[in-house]
DNA sequence: GAAGTTTTTGACTTCATAGTCAATAATGGA
DNA sequence: TCCATTATTGACTATGAAGTCAAAAACTTC
């Protein structure tokens, strides 16, 4: 048998063979997240990643290709997380009015822990500019999940007469979001658990008349 | 007379002695300001601005301390220049209602030649967080004199039966001001000029039953 | 014109960081 | 047991940036 076609055997079976990887992808995948996004992109240096990952350079190196490349990955995976969490949480409820408090309150639930680090995506969104096509489409795709999951709660309470119908749903629903990414420089600048509770309460409650 | 009463003297008329400076310190601050409200604090490197005010390194250093405080100092100058530009554009309209339009559209006017940029005050408060006090402490002047200022006119405009009176003045100024905060985040974030002005128009329009 | 003072200038130092290289270790399969 | 392959390791490189130093230049006053 020619030697190509060995090799190319080989690489399909492969991680039945050699060394084996002694870190966990995953694990190491979620603590550069936290790292990225306590720190932003640039505030963190390999050295911090190698440090909490407690791997060392090269195999960071071979399982993600560069800095850039882990950051993006940690990225898709805040979003995958969060809005799966968020989906998760809202289903909960039945009522659209409770959906919304639930979605209200989301970012305020972990206020202690991580809100003042803000949003991931929303940091990175400021980081970056419109600079790096890829950061930019992941950021789009969070706010529009994040969207349309606000749009459908609203249009089901404007059906039952619970919210205003002055607007569409889409315009409140662009209303909504945006008050949260508002919370989230509040948080960031240091505001209070209680300004930023006050505040989203009063974009919330006042599209339900 | 003695020498150290000489030097003092000459301490004291010190800028009609000895080389005169080559450059306008106002000038080269207002650049190094539309340097860091572009790129942000770590991203604009010094070489950046000198190459930006013609200026070599040792002048800028010899007047402005380092670049901290460089950035310090155009930070400051934004908010008092916003701030101005903000009242006396508020100042030329009577009604209630018009002085929150412009407000409202403040921004936007801005918008293609420095609302891509966003607020640099928000800008530095998602880039510092709260690590650095003076910075905090610039920032949340920022807030509250343009919250101070929102307070005012929907105060008037509660008196008048313009604006709902379900919510408090003060509420619904920080809700405004969220809501501006958040504005920018989208136009960061590559958010069309009509998505955001449809944003702001749906936020402020909510309120004015 | 000399003295004294401040600005300008460019070279220099120090340090942090992203990324690379080559040697070594560990594993499964023959 | 040996081979092929991949993971680990630490040393190394290259780059860019903040800040410093000392010499030269320009100006005012005497």
């Amino acid at each position: 048998m020619p030697k190509f076609f060995d090799f190319m055997v080989k690489k399909c079976y492969h991680d039945s063979m050699s060394r084996p990887r002694e870190f966990d992808i995953n694990r190491a995948l979620h603590q550069s997240m936290e790292m990225f996004w306590a720190k932003g992109f640039k505030s963190t240096s390999f050295e911090d990643l190698t440090r909490t990952t407690q791997v060392k350079k090269q195999s960071l190196y071979g399982v993600f290709e560069d800095k850039r490349t882990l950051f993006l990955k940690a990225l898709t995976r805040y979003r995958e997380q969060s809005i799966t969490a968020l989906e998760e949480r809202v289903s909960r409820e039945s009522s659209p009015l409770d959906k919304l408090e639930a979605i209200r309150t989301i970012p305020l639930l972990a206020y202690d822990e991580t809100m003042c680090n803000g949003c991931f995506a929303v940091n990175s969104a400021l980081e970056f500019g419109t600079d790096d096509e890829a950061v930019t489409r992941e950021v789009e795709m969070m706010f529009a999940q994040f969207e349309q999951l606000l749009e459908q709660t609203i249009r089901s309470g404007q059906e039952q007469q619970l919210i205003t119908t002055r607007f569409s749903s889409t315009e409140l629903a662009a209303c909504l979001n945006n008050a949260i990414l508002g919370a989230n420089i509040l948080a960031k600048s240091g505001a209070s658990r209680e300004k930023i509770d006050s505040v989203l309460r009063t974009a919330f409650a006042v599209i339900a008349p």
